[in-house]
DNA sequence: TCTTTAAATGACTGACAAGTCATTTAACTG
DNA sequence: CAGTTAAATGACTTGTCAGTCATTTAAAGA
């Protein structure tokens, strides 16, 4: 893509060298390939000479970086785990909004942050494997989906504490809350594909109702 | 598993033969077996030898019956899709219930009668391999999806027309409460057959949640 | 300019699994 | 009890792709 500087050591005093080599940004490009492929082939159907051509370089090299293609599905998920993480963590948790804004900036931050993305498709394909890499289904639940459900389910238990929310199970409104959300960035990667004249629905639309709904069946029955 | 007699004719009077042979009963049971597999290890990971193999067989006679690997999974999919319709279409389409209990029993239908059934996995498998068979996938939308989203909008919008519930986006309202059943469906296929430990959450505490808060969500604003 | 170093290559191999088919086996027939 | 039919078999062929490695290429240093 973009024309890069070596890993490191002087240049020539200026111009970038034309072509590139030995530069240790190799396996960030590599992933980006493998991820695109991945997504829209699965694991099975991704050819370990595409990901390589992909990313611009033959399939001897892609050993030189990971040691075989489960290994490299591993960096991949690893890798995409930890920005998605970061982003994610001190955002809404000590925000001084009410409740119900709570829940809205939760959703619309989801979607745009994940559910919109490729990483989305990544989810679907560890969900589609999950049976063939169990060690890599543990480490996605444990890093992504486990804090993401304590998130949701902070977000109400405050609020029922405070009285904007009607106490409920806490756990299980969590999961209802964030369904839709991953269903339809799912259904993204595969329904929505495929079966393209589908009448699917716009995600903003489905947003916002999806918030109106909550923010109404979580309000406390008071007055 | 259960020993059969032949497709038709007269048999020896009284006992069965004892081993089974040029049975018509064959496909069904190839396709049993498909499913196990297919859902268990993915379209890519399965082998025709272990299906057969499953069905009492050997591969060459899965190919009497099959043209190959993508029409069996073809034939999968049609062959279940079909018991499924005819289970749902006639069941709440036409109750004299009030909307809120239909809410509740069209849930609880649901995950009886699929949710938590093999077929679930149908759907997780469809899912993952709709980039590998568009047609697959369209089939399973139109013939399945659709038809299912209908039926619950047409709930809604009916209780709606009675003043049973307040006026929503009835489609989109319609996928956000399909959403936490289809996506609990797949979870038990993936994550929790491979993080097991994994402390999910059981069905129906998340169903009788889910239903408390679509009710609520769906309340009149009269009073 | 020559030498050294390591990044990159791509032809090769080995394994695995889809798909074939000549042969075997068992039910039925006369 | 032959003889006929077709269901069933499993050894074999074939194509694909993950993984290897001797060779090539280009950057850096002397």
């Amino acid at each position: 893509m973009t024309i890069a500087a070596p890993h490191e050591g002087p240049l020539p005093a200026g111009q970038p060298p034309r072509w590139e080599r030995r530069k240790e940004r190799r396996p960030a490009e590599l992933l980006e390939a493998a991820l695109g492929l991945f997504v829209e082939r699965g694991y099975a159907g991704t050819r370990l000479d595409d990901i390589a051509a992909s990313a611009g370089v033959s399939k001897g090299t892609l050993y030189l970086y990971f040691a075989n293609k489960e290994e490299l599905f591993k960096a991949l998920v690893r890798e995409s785990v930890v920005p998605l993480l970061e982003r994610f963590s001190d955002r809404l948790a000590s925000s001084g909004e009410s409740g119900p804004v709570l829940i809205e900036q939760f959703v619309k931050t989801w979607w745009a942050e994940f559910g919109s993305t490729k990483l989305a498709g990544l989810c679907k394909l560890i969900m589609a494997e999950a049976g063939n890499f169990p060690e890599v289904a543990r480490f996605f639940h444990d890093e992504v989906i486990q804090p993401n459900n304590a998130l949701v389910a902070g977000l109400i238990q405050r609020g029922i504490e405070r009285g904007e929310f009607r106490p409920v199970d806490v756990e299980a409104t969590a999961h209802i809350l964030i369904s839709p959300l991953v269903l339809k960035a799912i259904w993204a990667h595969s329904f929505e594909r495929s079966a393209i004249q589908a009448e699917s629905i716009d995600p903003q639309r489905m947003l916002a109702t999806h918030i109106q709904l909550i923010q109404a069946a979580l309000l406390p029955p008071n007055r």
